[in-house]
DNA sequence: CCCTTAAGTTAACATCGTTAATATCTTAAT
DNA sequence: ATTAAGATATTAACGATGTTAACTTAAGGG
């Protein structure tokens, strides 16, 4: 009950201290060098310690996803009561903020959205909660925009699904290199995602209607 | 100059034959398989034999990305030939293949728009030609778009810019399990894909104006 | 106080990317 | 035709990694 005599033995919270350690790492050195060892090693554990507390190293990441949508939650809560008089203002932040977050944590965006074989909402309902905590300030942006009648009517899901698949895919265009030159001519992160933004409202059909 | 007598020396094309089994293990067994002993043996030779024709494994998968981009693009040219009267349909049909390419050949989804530590454009010009080809069929969607009157007149590129972003978007999201069973709700690829290209072209603002 | 069990350690294995040293084939100049 | 040079391939080895097995230590309830 009072201190460890022994530290080596019996942590006490290891699994949130890999989680921690992971984090670090990925932080201080980049995907690359975020191995099971290492993060074992930072934590001030043995090689083989985190296998009591994650199946494997795909669970670790889900650990450090999990993490990465509760601080990419935390931003675009930020956002949304920073801009909430505004909603015109509120889309285009809230966008912006995404772009930001994934390109200021690139890493943790790959890891966050990066291929899981066991599909892991099924699997991982603390995974599923972040995601969806995170999915729902886009719902409420959505509503923001339907009140102040920027957005047509109806049900707010097919809005934030839109939104999220063009930021996102704007996103992971930008962090992987998915881009060319001749396709992005030297523009700005903020630009493009401007361009992403306008055409999520106004559509293809766009100013046509302005 | 005639048949090769030792046909463990001087392959001939095994710089193509290393793509080849690549893309030969990706179908069979997918990404997790696809190690450069593996592609070597293969090809029929030995691991070290890759080195004389890619720097590291990183510049094997560029060539298996572009041939990736390659494949797509022929996909999209076909939609383009088979819908290029009605502009409308499209629109549609090519959404729908983007996505269908990413779920049926997922793993060389995953291989194109990985993260490249050497920024691959300016390092690799046939990838940027391949990938820049595979745009140019979103740049004639576009066009065509805007001789039908679906989409406002001006620069295409940031119409194909969109529309990228969010069908990527939708499409790296879905194989790699981002949504959860909240946020689709049972509905099918091309409900999703409906969904996401309704709002490309008409905006959330959309149905109000219509 | 002992005994079960959770938590951690060490050692080992197979695999992987990569490099060094070596061997073999091809080619072109002599 | 000979041979030197260069390209191409092989074998062997190294260090790192994910993972498992066998063993050890600590904690807590009967």
């Amino acid at each position: 009950m009072s201190g460890n005599l022994n530290p080596s033995y019996h942590h006490g919270d290891l699994k949130i201290a890999l989680i921690k350690a992971g984090l670090e790492i990925l932080a201080e050195s980049g995907i690359a060098e975020l191995s099971l060892r290492k993060v074992a090693k930072r934590a001030g554990v043995s090689e083989a310690a985190p296998y009591r507390h994650y199946k494997d190293k795909d669970a670790l990441l889900t650990g450090i996803a999990e993490q990465g949508f509760l601080r990419l939650s935390a931003t675009l809560e930020q956002i949304e009561e920073a801009y909430a008089e505004d909603a015109s203002v509120l889309f285009y932040q809230m966008g912006f903020a995404y772009v930001r977050f994934a390109r200021t944590y690139s890493d943790s965006m790959r890891i966050m959205f990066r291929h899981r074989t066991q599909p892991s909402p099924s699997n991982n309902p603390s995974l599923q909660e972040a995601t969806d905590q995170m999915f729902n300030y886009l719902i409420d942006l959505a509503e923001y925009c339907q009140q102040a009648e920027l957005a047509r009517p109806g049900h707010p899901l097919p809005l934030a699904l839109s939104y999220w698949t063009a930021i996102h895919g704007l996103s992971m265009l930008l962090i992987d290199h998915g881009f060319t030159e001749e396709i992005i001519q030297g523009q700005t992160d903020e630009t493009l995602a401007r361009i992403a933004l306008d055409n999520i409202l106004y559509g293809w059909q766009g100013s046509k209607t302005l």
